[in-house]
DNA sequence: GAATTCAGTTCCAAATACTGGAACCGACAC
DNA sequence: GTGTCGGTTCCAGTATTTGGAACTGAATTC
């Protein structure tokens, strides 16, 4: 479905390179057979088999015996429940977003960062009455989003050095940063403003104003946008929203800092 | 904020043994310190202390060094939806869930078994704009729910006794069965309806009526139900929904078939 | 302000689990 | 019947994990 994934680092431990397999069949966007996984895998056939084996025994993946396919397991579903429900953002900021999506009559999007990627907690789309939670979980890159680019504006120096390792500079289109140092350009216009634009960077027709959400100690935590399509806003136009995210990002941030959020 | 919960069997080497220090974490339904883990472990302090390690390293869960507080990991929510999009029956039955919540103008809810507990991959409501996503991947037991019961009286016998296993037969309300025997009692009943009832089971005041879905080779693969309250029906109008609710399982199950759903 | 706790972290030798080459198995094809 | 190809199992060598005990540093008590 799309582009090179940045992969996590360092696979310590047993556990490490299970994961390492796990990520490898959720890659696959679909149920897949021992033999494609082996020679997409550095690991040797009979290592990748027990790995697989844990994993199936832990319900992490579920195995089909008949036609021999894997594919991602259930506790999985239940684990991001738990994750869902008391790490991210998404419960917390839930009424707020739902009164900005309202109000603005556009999709409302809700961000967090996961080593280096941006990760979709909530999505909201005032229109619809069903769409929502395909999308929840959901990755993209943070170089070419609204929402990382916020988040990216105002993360530590160290923190941003270890991210910008982490990007591809995938070309998606022909606004897309291309190299560090063209992100790097932008990131004090938007700490000017607070505000970062996606400018059809990611895809072609969609532009999104987005806004950093900070905690009360003065860290990023997350951030909020309104996505639309060029075809109902062009990209000037979208400022109209800049208040009200401005402002439903602060309070988010306040609700997140009376509730002790992790971060 | 709930009961009992049946836990896992054996922990296979060292990733079971991550994993559960994983669940142990997510059952405490927000940030838990070190000490808190360590007095609900039979893990030594060294082994916790390495586990969780592993654990936060791995992204699976955060552990935020200014509180002490460990909390779920956003890399499961990255995870769970590829599991969601491509091992659960939830983005295939999708559109046939939203006529069913449309038409009926009540809840529906899809669920499947993981571990011989139910899990709900959809949730919808018609009336409500927002409320669903924050209900995807609970988890209820099987033997006090409608969809619960109507995938136990389908599965098969030997993977039914090892399902037994893994009730608890708490008593929710009045009506719940207490023991295997009383629930073994119900499942001929709802295998010659082909629908089974939640009769305030798990919930006062909480009603529903369930349909299997079976995949060509006539294994049940998940369940569906129309859920409501006392207030608006009683029990026996709630078989208004029957026509209608089977012939969308049937229609679920027709299109996971022709999809190779795994199971 | 020295002494005592206590949560959290590190050490290290012993115990254990993981590794992967090679051999095996059963199904299907030729 | 023989060959090939997924998939699974064996087993000795090796790398990881284990957990008692000892350490740290911050907070609490005396």
């Amino acid at each position: 479905m799309n582009s090179p994934l940045p992969h996590t680092g360092k696979a310590d431990g047993t556990v490490g390179k299970a994961l390492e397999v796990l990520d490898s069949v959720a890659a696959f966007e679909r149920p897949v057979k021992f033999t494609e996984l082996l020679e997409q895998s550095t690991y040797p056939k009979a290592t990748l088999y027990r790995l697989l084996q844990t994993l199936v025994n832990q319900n992490l993946l579920s195995h089909d015996p008949e036609t021999g396919n894997y594919s991602m397991g259930l506790r999985l579903i239940r684990l991001a429940h738990a994750a869902w429900e008391n790490a991210s953002l998404a419960p917390i900021a839930r009424p707020f977003v739902e009164e900005l999506a309202a109000g603005a009559g556009e999709s409302v999007h809700l961000a967090q960062l996961d080593n280096g990627q941006v990760i979709f907690v909530d999505k909201l789309k005032a229109t619809d009455r069903f769409e929502t939670l395909a999308q929840v979980g959901k990755v993209a890159p943070a170089y070419c989003t609204g929402v990382g680019k916020a988040m990216l504006a105002y993360i530590a120096p160290k923190r941003l050095d270890i991210v910008l390792q982490q990007q591809s500079f995938f070309p998606y289109t022909q606004a897309t940063h291309r190299s560090a140092e063209s992100l790097l350009g932008e990131l004090p216009t938007i700490r000017e403003s607070g505000i970062a634009f996606d400018r059809e960077e990611h895809e072609e027709g969609i532009v999104s104003i987005a806004a950093p959400i900070f905690i009360s100690n003065g860290r990023v935590i997350g951030a909020l946008s309104v996505a639309t399509s060029t075809m109902r806003y062009d990209l000037d136009r979208l400022t109209v929203f800049r208040d009200e995210l401005l402002s439903t990002a602060d309070k988010i941030g306040r609700q997140a800092s009376s509730w002790h959020f992790p971060g």
